[in-house]
DNA sequence: ACAATAGACTTGTATAGACAATTAAAGCTA
DNA sequence: TAGCTTTAATTGTCTATACAAGTCTATTGT
């Protein structure tokens, strides 16, 4: 019997399908479901509930409509690909992206430091306890141009190999992405002017603006990371799409 | 009966909530049932189709999910807002958005002409025969500083009335959503340098970056306005969010 | 050995019915 | 009139059942 699946729940006057799908939610953000895994069916999760498999049936075809469980007629249900475009402001793999684009990727660590958080990190961060921070920058380079110069700081408590990682071979997505899925994040983009430093960097002339994404992620109630994007903007455009 | 509802569609063979759902869909895309407007009761449906209730509320509770339909307990089912703040990437109506940060609205009508369509112009918009375009330029004021250059081609076979309108009392964000609300959408954001007559406009040095928002909305499937929207780094940001 | 078939399991859709919860309006009472 | 109660309409949830359709495996037949 799986009743217990409901316990420790925020709410506990939520209607069935609403638990179940939090309670699947939770099983995939706190990475005990990985992605592609197989989940329980309709007619198991009956049997392990005692509900009936309509109700089972909205909590899943709901998940599959928010993009969380893929799930295939004679197959099954599965944990979905971290969708690398989200609906609308996408949450690029830079790598990914330029690849697509049948162009090369490389980069380069130019800082990696892990620290005690700080009083303005941790608020940053919205960690209570004083847990430990990563700090990287990364610059990315498309076809020997650079790209992207990727400022991040991450949560040690739920990325804690975040500093064993090898930069020049999987991006710091990649690993923040399976180590710690994310489930909800936010974007605030700006068109600011390079420091001198930056544009040395980036190879362009200071008065080139350039287009900054800062953006943080959550996993459940913890943030996972904060990073600042800059582009250069005569390379690079953000593109956005919504609607049916 | 209104079982001639589910004539001309593109995919006869498809499920009856998705047809149902498509229905409604067009009768709110198409004008016929405006905004906040009562939509027939899940009985009702029922009723006139001759379905199951579980398969009409089905379609509407999907409706409601995605934003365009809103249910009320007891009350009955609506036609949606047009929401101003999308899944992630906003569409702002730039009026209401200054006032919501307490702040003073003012704009400018600095270019209002009419015009068939040029061979370019029909390709952006998409229209396949020579249907008429309006062209527009607006400045806009926070508090007397400007805050945005919105320059906008429209569709005139969909908005009609577009030059006949006050643009001092209201956006053409507000004409457009009530004559022909959007079902789809298009961002391209740029970080770029704004002309000398743009600084001019904007009242900032030729150096300070702008965000630029290019913007195609549609309604079913015409495109209904392209739109090019151009912010002053220092005084604006954008915004998304992400997630569940 | 190979192909066809049958069966088991899965998701997808649709139906009929039941009760709860919310709201507004009508009706009743002091 | 003012306040309370009842009633009707509506949406929200849940159940039980049924059949269709896709996928894989085991069996059967040649």
């Amino acid at each position: 019997m799986l009743a217990h699946l409901f316990d420790d729940m925020p709410d506990a006057s939520q209607p069935i399908y609403a638990k179940l799908k939090q309670a699947i939610t939770q099983k995939i953000s706190h990475g005990q479901w990985q992605v592609n895994q197989r989940v329980p069916s309709e007619a198991e999760w009956v049997k392990a509930l005692g509900v009936s498999r309509m109700t089972v049936n909205r909590a899943l075809r709901e998940l599959t409509a928010e993009g969380i469980l893929v799930r295939h007629q004679g197959l099954g249900t599965f944990v979905a690909e971290k969708k690398a475009h989200s609906a609308l402001f996408e949450v690029h793999n830079i790598a990914e992206e330029i690849i697509a684009r049948g162009h090369q990727h490389r980069s380069e660590l130019l800082v990696l430091e892990s620290a005690k958080a700080n009083v303005e990190e941790a608020m940053m961060l919205g960690v209570r306890t004083n847990h430990g921070i990563f700090r990287s920058v990364v610059i990315h380079y498309e076809d020997d141009l650079p790209i992207q110069i990727e400022e991040r700081i991450v949560n040690a408590s739920r990325a804690p190999d975040y500093d064993k990682q090898d930069f020049s071979k999987h991006t710091s997505y990649e690993y923040l992405m399976t180590t710690a899925p994310m489930t909800e994040g936010e974007h605030l983009v700006e068109a600011v002017l390079p420091t001198p430093t930056e544009c040395e960097r980036l190879q362009i002339s200071p008065t080139e603006p350039c287009l900054q994404i800062n953006r943080r992620t959550w996993a459940g109630d913890d943030i996972i990371t904060v990073a600042r994007l800059l582009h250069p903007g005569s390379r690079f455009q953000l593109f956005g799409h919504f609607g049916r």
